[in-house]
DNA sequence: AACAGTTGCGCG
DNA sequence: AAAGCGCGCAACTGTT
C-alpha cells in the first residue's frame, strides 16, 4: 500500500514533535497511514513552514502534544493553522469513551493523561522561572517529543478505528481540537476591555477607589447600618461564622448567612446587609486588584481550558473568565473602528435534548424563537417561568419542591425527551456510564461509591447505612442525567465555534479601517472570537463586516446543527446583537 | 507561615 | 439550607 502511494498524494496529517535541545520534527502521514522521511527545524524556522503549509490548497492537520505547548508562538509569529488534532484532549475522550471497546493500550499510556502544556504566550516572571527548571515544580504536562507524539497517535487512529462508530469520534476529536485552537487564539487576541468604564462602573457601585487595604466609601457606610441595626457595633460582617452569630444575637433565626436564606428575614438589618454582600463580592472578585491584575493594553488575557469540566465543557483560569458579572459587560467594548457581535442561544439544552432524543413535540415547542413560550402554548403548564422551572428539573433531576411538581407533566407531553434523561439517572444510579451524543463517556463512580453500596446490600446494614447508599445512587444518577445533556450541549457549541472560527478566517481582511494592534498579528485586520461561554460567543469586527459576521454567526448555528443532528427538526436560534459594547441582556 | 477545607456567590 | 446539574475564585477557618 505504502508503495502505490503516488508522490504527489497530500499528506493528511503532519505529526510535530520537539526535541529536548528544541529542534522540531515534522513526520507527514498520508491517509493510508504511510509516513514520509521526518523534517527537522530549528524552532525559529517552525513559524514559516507551518505557513507556507497553510497557504496550501489542502489544509494540513497538524498532529502536536497539546494547543497551548504550540500554537501561541505560531501565533506571535502571524501564523494561524486551520485545524489541528491535539493529542491530550483526544486522550482523555479515548480513554474513557464507552464507543471505544479496546482502550488497554490508551489506559496504560499515564503520561498522556496530564494537565494542560504551559501557555507560554505571556510569560509572567513566574513562569519564565518555571522553564528555566523544567521537570521540576510545574504541573505534569504531556510529553512533547517525536517519539512519544508518534506512538500516542497511533494507538489513537486504532483506538478509533476500533470504536463503534468511528465518524462520530472523529467528529467529536475534530471538534474538540478546533476548540483548542480557538481557546489559544482568544488568549492571544484578548478580550477588549476598557479599564476607565469598568473603573466608572466600580466608584458608582462601591465609592472612589479607596488606598490600598481600606475599605469602600459605600460599604463601610452599608456596614454602619447593619451594625446599628443590629445593635452591635462590634459586628463583623466578613466571616461567616462571626456575622452568623451576631445575626443570631440580634434573634435573626437563620441556619446560614447565605442570601437565599437571609432574604426570608424581615429585620432591618437584612436589606442593608444583603446589599454590603454584594459590594464586597464586587470588590474582592472583580474589584480594582482585578483590573490590575487582569487588564494590559486595554486587553483581558484568560487562560481557557477546553474540556475542563467532565461533561466537556470548558473551564478557564485566571479572572473567572466565565464567570464576569453581567453587570460588568459594557466594560466590554470595542477598539475605535471595531464593534462586537455578541449572540447566545436560547435554551440550548433543552433543545439539544429535543433533538438527540428525537423528541418531535418538545422539538415542535422549541420552533419559535422561546421553547418555554411554546410549552405554554402547548398548554402544558401555565407560564413561562412554570415552564423553565419544569424543563430544568427535568434535566437536572429534581424531586421536590415546585420543580419536582411539574416534571411529571413533561413525562405526559415530552415522553421521548423524558425517557433519554431518566434512562441516563437509571444508569448512573446503578454505577453505570453514559454516553453524550458524540461519544464522550461519564466517569465512572469513585471507589467510595461502591463501598457505600456493598455495605448497605450487607445482612448487617443499618437502616441509615441504606439512605446514604441510596442518596448517593441518586446523586450519581442526577449527575448521569445531567451529562448526557450537558456534555451534548458543549459538543453543538464546540461545532458552532468551529464552524464560526473557519468562516471568520475565511472572510477578507479590510483595509482602511485601524488596526487593533493588542490583537496580535494574525488578527489586528480581521474578525476573531474574543468569548466564549457555554452558549454564547463575542466577535470583535472591523465595523464594515459586522453584519456579514452576525449572518456568520447564524449560518455557523445552522450548521453545527445539522453537522450533528443532521435533518431533525430543531432549531437553535439566536439572539444576535451587534454593538460597541457588549450588551447587559 | 503554609496548607487544605469550607462558605458564599458569580456564571451557564 | 436549597429544591436541582456543572464550574472558579476569594476570604476565612482550622490545622500542621
Amino acid at each position: 500500500m505504502t508503495e502505490t502511494s503516488t508522490p504527489q498524494q497530500q499528506p493528511r496529517w503532519s505529526l510535530l514533535g520537539r526535541g529536548s535541545d528544541g529542534a522540531v520534527s515534522v513526520v507527514d502521514v498520508r491517509a493510508d497511514g504511510s509516513r514520509g522521511e521526518p523534517v527537522r527545524l530549528a524552532a525559529e524556522a517552525l513559524p514559516p513552514f507551518v505557513a507556507e503549509r497553510e497557504c496550501g490548497s489542502t489544509a494540513t492537520r497538524w498532529v502536536w502534544s497539546d494547543a497551548p505547548s504550540w500554537y501561541p508562538q505560531l501565533l506571535a509569529a502571524g501564523v494561524r493553522v486551520e485545524r489541528c488534532h491535539d493529542l491530550r484532549l483526544s486522550h482523555t475522550i479515548l480513554r474513557q469513551s464507552e464507543l471505544v471497546s479496546d482502550r488497554a493500550a490508551l489506559l496504560a499510556a499515564h503520561e498522556w493523561n496530564a494537565a494542560p502544556g504551559i501557555d507560554a504566550d505571556t510569560p509572567s516572571d513566574e513562569s519564565t522561572l518555571f522553564e528555566l527548571d523544567a521537570g521540576g515544580t510545574g504541573p505534569p504536562t504531556v510529553p512533547h517529543d517525536p517519539e512519544s507524539a508518534s506512538a500516542e497517535f497511533e494507538r489513537q487512529l486504532a483506538a478509533i478505528s476500533s470504536s463503534s462508530d468511528p465518524n462520530r469520534i472523529r467528529l467529536l476529536l475534530a471538534a474538540e481540537s478546533a476548540g483548542a485552537l480557538v481557546a489559544v487564539e482568544m488568549r492571544s487576541a484578548g478580550v477588549p476591555w476598557d479599564a476607565a468604564e469598568h473603573d466608572r462602573l466600580l466608584s458608582e457601585a462601591l465609592g472612589p477607589r479607596p488606598v490600598a487595604g481600606a475599605k469602600p466609601a459605600r460599604m463601610v457606610a452599608l456596614a454602619d447600618e447593619v451594625r446599628a441595626a443590629l445593635g452591635d457595633p462590634a459586628a463583623s460582617l466578613d466571616s461567616p461564622p462571626k456575622l452568623l452569630s451576631a445575626l443570631r444575637r440580634a434573634g435573626i433565626d437563620v441556619a446560614s448567612t447565605s442570601r437565599w436564606e437571609l432574604m426570608e428575614s424581615e429585620h432591618p438589618a437584612i436589606e442593608p446587609l444583603l446589599r454590603y454582600k454584594k459590594l464586597s463580592r464586587l470588590l474582592t472578585a472583580n474589584g480594582w486588584a482585578w483590573i490590575d491584575e487582569w487588564v494590559r493594553d486595554g486587553r483581558y488575557r484568560p487562560v481557557y481550558v477546553p474540556g475542563g469540566v467532565v461533561t466537556g465543557r470548558w473551564a478557564s483560569s485566571g479572572g473567572g473568565a466565565l464567570q464576569l458579572p453581567r453587570a460588568l459587560r459594557p466594560s466590554l467594548r470595542a477598539d475605535p473602528g471595531w464593534m462586537l457581535v455578541t449572540a447566545d442561544v436560547a435554551q440550548l439544552e433543552p433543545r439539544v435534548l429535543a433533538a438527540m432524543s428525537g423528541d418531535r413535540a418538545m422539538a415542535a415547542a422549541g420552533s419559535g424563537k422561546d421553547l418555554y413560550s411554546g410549552i405554554v402554548e402547548s398548554g402544558i403548564v401555565a407560564s413561562r417561568q412554570e415552564a423553565k422551572i419544569a424543563v430544568l428539573g427535568a434535566m437536572y433531576g429534581a424531586t421536590t419542591g415546585d420543580s419536582g411538581r411539574l416534571v411529571p407533566r413533561l413525562r405526559r407531553s415530552f415522553p421521548a425527551a423524558m425517557r433519554l434523561v431518566d434512562r441516563a439517572a437509571e444508569i448512573g444510579e446503578q454505577g453505570g456510564v453514559v454516553s453524550t451524543w458524540l461519544g464522550r463517556s461519564s466517569p465512572p463512580p469513585g471507589p467510595h461509591w461502591a463501598e457505600l453500596q456493598a455495605l448497605a446490600s450487607l445482612p448487617s446494614a443499618t437502616p441509615r447505612d441504606e439512605a446514604r447508599a441510596r442518596r448517593t445512587a441518586r446523586d450519581f444518577g442526577r449527575f448521569t442525567r445531567n451529562f448526557v445533556v450537558q456534555g451534548t450541549a458543549a459538543e453543538w457549541a464546540l461545532a458552532w465555534l468551529a464552524e464560526l472560527r473557519l468562516r471568520l478566517a475565511a472572510m477578507p481582511a479590510v483595509d482602511g479601517v485601524p488596526p487593533a494592534p493588542a490583537s496580535g498579528p494574525v488578527f489586528e485586520h480581521r474578525p476573531h472570537l474574543v468569548f466564549f461561554l457555554h452558549d454564547e460567543v463575542i466577535v470583535h469586527t472591523p465595523v464594515a463586516q459586522a453584519d456579514a459576521v452576525a449572518e456568520a454567526v447564524q449560518a455557523s448555528a445552522e450548521a453545527a446543527g445539522r453537522l450533528l443532528f443532521g435533518a431533525a427538526p430543531v432549531d437553535f436560534p439566536l439572539d444576535v446583537r451587534v454593538a460597541e459594547r457588549a450588551a447587559k441582556e
